[in-house]
DNA sequence: CGGGCAATATCAAAGCTCGAATATAATATC
DNA sequence: GATATTATATTCGAGCTTTGATATTGCCCG
């Protein structure tokens, strides 16, 4: 009965989701998988992937105002502002308004914050050798190279 | 001159956010780049990236279900539902109940939505080139490997 | 045959993301 | 000093994305 059988979507891997696909739509098919697979390993800890990212710069950047986080993260400064409301209100992080530039606020972690951060990097650095599996030093340098040279392209 | 003391963040391509950065990082920070430059070469057609690619699966595998284009674009059935709403709001696809399966909804192209596609995929295919910029066959080959790969880790 | 199970679709809530617009502060220019 | 420009932060509206929950449908098997 079933002849109809219109399943013939391909899956990872195979036809143009395979190494024969446009660098765009494998670029965009892998970040969505690591993506998900972070969210996952910190959804235990009530964060975001975004929270994350965002919550690791501004420790390895104390002191930076949310326009530097927008573009540390390639993202706009509401998309910053969004989440650095939602971590302030979650007592992970502190916007002081101060500073000798009027205008600009100044974002740390809080002592909360800073606790949570070291759970959450443990469970996210530990996605990383899955990563880097069957990966070649020469082939990891080209993809280094490749991964960053996209990123600087022009907008 | 930017000769404030605590700026001190990287632009891409230095520090942590060059080639020693963490794999994860330099990949989200890509696609990241990449989707925003695709953003913007829609934006004119009044389409956004997550449409772009549901049409263009559509097209490809015309008939199939949302959760079908679910499993595709490796993204939840409630996130192609509200793509796919929007999309047959502007008269760019149908949705049909299927004959057989009275609770799937096969989904195609509208008349509007392949013509649109045609200019779309147009200026998405004009970015492909960057992509492939200063990148040796050897290396292009590597990274296409690498992004099957990360695609297909377990979830 | 009928109950249970899986798949499909949708609603709701929360969060992320952007473009556009607004308000304010610091700096540059005249 | 007054004005213009730039930078920062925020609000609003729209769309994307996920988890969780609910209803419907098809299928398996006891």
């Amino acid at each position: 009965m079933n002849d109809k059988a219109p399943s013939l979507a391909p899956a990872p891997g195979d036809g143009k989701r395979g190494t024969h696909g446009y660098l765009g739509y494998l670029l965009r098919q892998a970040a969505t998988a690591h993506r998900q697979r972070m969210e996952k390993a910190l959804s235990g800890l009530g964060l975001t992937a975004p929270q994350f990212t965002v919550m690791t710069m501004v420790e390895a950047y104390p002191g930076l105002s949310g326009a530097d986080l927008a573009r540390l993260a390639l993202v706009t400064p509401q998309t910053v502002s969004v989440i650095l409301a939602n971590l302030e209100r979650a007592d992970l992080v502190r916007r002081t308004p101060h500073a000798v530039h009027g205008r600009i606020l100044e974002v740390v972690l809080t002592e909360a914050g800073r606790a949570l951060l070291v759970d959450a990097r443990a469970r996210v650095h530990a996605l990383e050798p899955d990563l880097q599996a069957d990966l070649p030093p020469e082939a990891e340098d080209a993809v280094r190279r490749w991964l960053v040279a996209v990123a600087q392209l022009a907008p």
